[in-house]
DNA sequence: ATGAAAGCGCTAACAT
DNA sequence: ATGTTAGCGCTTTCAT
């Protein structure tokens, strides 16, 4: 009978003692083939095991075989609905395939991000995933850190960002956003103005510029003075709209953020200007995250996937070749009351 | 020169022969206690490592020393605006501690849950957070798991769940639930509804009972009718409010719903049925997730402190003593206008 | 089918 | 201050 000490968890050894096996057929019986192991021994092993409670030491099995069963996830907050919803996915994605997820969070810090890259590489997971827009332009440091961990034979894999060397899952901003345009003109609209992010984020970038290339295939261009930039946030979108509405939006019919979290501080701000969203100013936003449908007037949006984009990106990550795959998940606008139909003239003529 | 093989990263002994010193030299350089290895050596190592790109096996180092940086966390839905905030919370705290950060979901299955609880002990991580209310009656082979867990030296936390002999961070669900009821009342509401949860949940019992003994000391009760049962969730709240309005909600002029999503989705209810939220029905609700402020009009609800409650749930973790310790978090009643100021009679006079 | 033995990458006495 | 040596808990040849 093993004496087991309290303070630590009972080893393989303990098991293979008290079943009266070696370690090496307690190791096949629990965690290797079951083929090689006849079945009297392998059912006193699994006995054994039960009895003391034994649960594998991950980190020990993961030196000798040199892999892990992790995946690392690196997102820029978690508390963001925009994130949480990829970070459900791709934890559903894991379990699936039993795996474990490590998580990490930039808080859009470029340089926090290479530091967590970095500690998580120590953990040897089987796959990294970047979630979200990498922030400036010199990612030099984090593009050397992941070739010495894809060299080292880890995988990478990207979501919402194409133009990495990675597998990528993502979707098409720009032509989202000249879909949404293309509906909103459809519906009447005419005059807008983009609420935009920062500059350095892509996405922002992509979907401003898709935008305004859909209204300027049916003729209409946005004055400089009604794109407002402001930080990618629910405050900043309270921030952007504030402003246009300092600006004096004159005859703007719709405003357009560039994600929902600032339409929906845009609509905020619309109220603590005594205006109703939807009837004096219409707004429209990106993503759907589940409060596009809790605000009122329910947001008119871009579908973007994002549950699916976290489970895809394990695929990727799992899957053996194909390097910089892209996979393109399908957007859908979806018209709702923030953007009621347009007919006749504007509210405010000129 | 040590040859480097693709598909591995170099180790720490690639990195002594870099340097020209012994792997223990090395080791103490780099993960070890600086003071006791020159100045030069030092300096030669972390060259060394750098010019490899050398980061330790945190694996590996976890099997040598007996223990691990990591901390689990287990929730029941990381979309859930509740659960991503405490989450958010918990990671800050970890990477302040330099801790990293594993993450799994029960999908609020208990067999899901031990199941995970199983797997994440594997890991030996240092502590396993658990955020929310377990789930039925039957915990002993939960229990019997996280004993033998805390009988292996480590260390347990639990958030929101008191009554549990493991260190505890929560809110005092009853006294709050008694403090909104007060001010409801006093904010001149008389005539209540109460949309709950699943009774297992002890959580959603609290807040119910609280509301329920709040009123009772003014003189007020809630007819059983007008307490209706749903899944703790926003679709929940839809149906709940749905059959309430079935079900004649006669003179009730406001609707406490367990928690904010709950509330969000009778918001969305009463919409459907051509109801004006605040005005026709007011509502309430609790926790004060972001939403609460983003739906209009915005929700009356109680403060809970999410992001501090996952924080200090880390700072138990790996506070030494304290076995049992419970931490309780402040709550604080916020009236908004989705529960204006009552004054004289109920708009719809029997 | 099973065991003995070597080794995974790292740390920690123990020497010196 | 540094190197040598023996592990940590597990897997995996290699024999038998």
């Amino acid at each position: 009978m093993t004496e087991q000490r309290t303070g630590s968890s009972p080893t393989l050894r303990d098991v293979a003692a008290e079943a009266g096996v070696s370690p090496a057929t307690a190791s096949r019986a629990l965690n290797g083939s079951t083929r090689n192991v006849s079945a009297d021994k392998l059912a006193s092993v699994l006995r054994a095991a039960a009895k003391l409670g034994y649960t594998p030491n991950l980190s020990a099995q993961a030196t000798a075989r040199g892999s892990t069963k992790m995946v690392a996830l690196i997102v820029h907050d978690i508390a963001d609905p925009y994130f949480s919803a990829i970070a459900a996915g791709a934890v559903e994605g894991a379990e699936a395939a039993g795996l474990t997820v490590t998580m990490a969070v930039t808080d859009r810090s470029p340089d926090r991000e290479l530091e967590i890259v970095s500690t998580l590489r120590g953990h040897r997971p089987h796959a990294i995933i970047l979630a979200g827009s990498r922030i400036g332009e010199d990612q030099e440091a984090l593009a050397e850190e992941l070739r010495a961990y894809e060299a080292a034979g880890g995988r990478v894999a990207v979501v919402s960002q194409p133009g990495l060397p990675y597998g990528t899952v993502t979707i098409d901003n720009r032509k989202a956003a000249e879909d949404l345009a293309a509906a909103l003109v459809a519906h009447g609209y005419r005059r807008f103005a983009v609420l935009r992010g920062p500059d350095v984020l892509r996405t922002s970038r992509d979907r401003l510029e898709g935008f305004v290339a859909g209204l300027a295939r049916t003729g209409i261009t946005v004055a400089d003075r009604f794109v407002v930039e402001a930080d990618f946030t629910e405050d900043g979108g309270h921030a952007a709209m504030t402003t246009l509405l300092d600006r004096g939006p004159d005859d703007v019919e719709l405003a357009f953020a560039v994600n929902d979290v600032m339409a929906i501080g845009a609509m905020r701000a619309l109220r603590d200007a005594n205006l109703v969203p939807g009837h004096d100013l219409a707004v429209a936003g990106f993503d759907d995250i589940s409060a596009a449908t809790d605000v009122h007037p329910a947001l008119t949006t871009v579908q973007v996937p994002m549950r699916a984009m976290g489970l895809h990106a394990i695929d990727l990550a799992l899957a053996a070749g194909g390097e910089g795959e892209v996979v393109w998940l399908p957007t859908n606008v979806v018209l709702r009351d923030s953007t009621p139909r347009r007919t006749g003239e504007p509210v405010i003529s000129p």
